[in-house]
DNA sequence: CATTGTGGTAGACTGTGTCTAATGTAGGAC
DNA sequence: GTCCTACATTAGACACAGTCTACCACAATG
């Protein structure tokens, strides 16, 4: 809660009531919501709680490089409240994404592509979650 | 043309004029076009052509394995021509896709991630495509 | 002919994300 | 504390992606 106060005020946004919970449900979550679980948790608190506030709220955070929106599910962008690289798998059973951390996997080649410079890659796995 | 007509008869689906045109499109382009370019593109040729027809028709290719939907823009799923594995690069600059062959890169650790069962991956990059 | 089945069409509908105009508020100057 | 200004929030309209449904066209079968 302090903390979520100070980490608006250090990206230099105003920590209003409304910016604290969002940053807080998305920070403590550790999941990979989209806009719209964010807003319908935030509601719960902040029953008058506007779409754009949220939108505006996520890009605020994103400029400042404390989230990133990344296309994994499809219909919608999910949040990544974790800005340093990593992979990630889709367990397409339960529809949940898994981050993978970086050093877990090894690209080789990237380097090898001349035409292109690259400031960014991670990879995408599809597959199911093991019982047991 | 006679290929289009052919691929069609044997994936199972009657070759009308409305998905000829389709799956001529989108298999000569060689590009990762969006649902909304191919109806606009189809449009030209055959001006009534619905939404529901393009999208019946690329669901149709999809469940035969001849494209597949990829999420790698924003706000609208791409088509992907190209059934055998391979890699993505985003180019940042003009918003192209292209296609990075599966032996191009290197994937190591895969494996080792015994908590999944994993069928699919791909290495997505992001850059830029180098000038001259 | 009538029937059946497949394919296409138009348009309504849902959901995601953006934008705008108007109101509300945080926080500094005094 | 009060005032002020710039920034935040809000409701609702809007644009677009994708789905769904009811109806129409047409060919094949009997």
């Amino acid at each position: 809660m302090q903390d979520t106060v100070a980490l608006l005020r250090s990206a230099g946004l105003t920590p209003t009531p409304q910016r604290i919970a969002i940053a807080r449900y998305i920070f403590d979550l550790g999941d990979h919501p989209t806009a719209d679980e964010v807003l319908a948790a935030v509601r719960r608190e902040h029953s008058t709680i506007s779409r754009a506030t949220v939108y505006n709220t996520l890009h605020a955070l994103a400029d400042k490089g404390l989230v990133r929106s990344r296309m994994l599910r499809e219909g919608a962008a999910v949040i990544d409240a974790r800005p340093e690289a990593h992979h990630h798998l889709i367990d397409e059973a339960s529809g949940k994404i898994f981050d993978i951390p970086w050093d877990a996997l090894k690209v080789a080649g990237v380097s090898e592509l001349n035409d292109f410079d690259i400031w960014e890659y991670q990879v995408v796995l599809r597959g199911r979650k093991r019982q047991g």
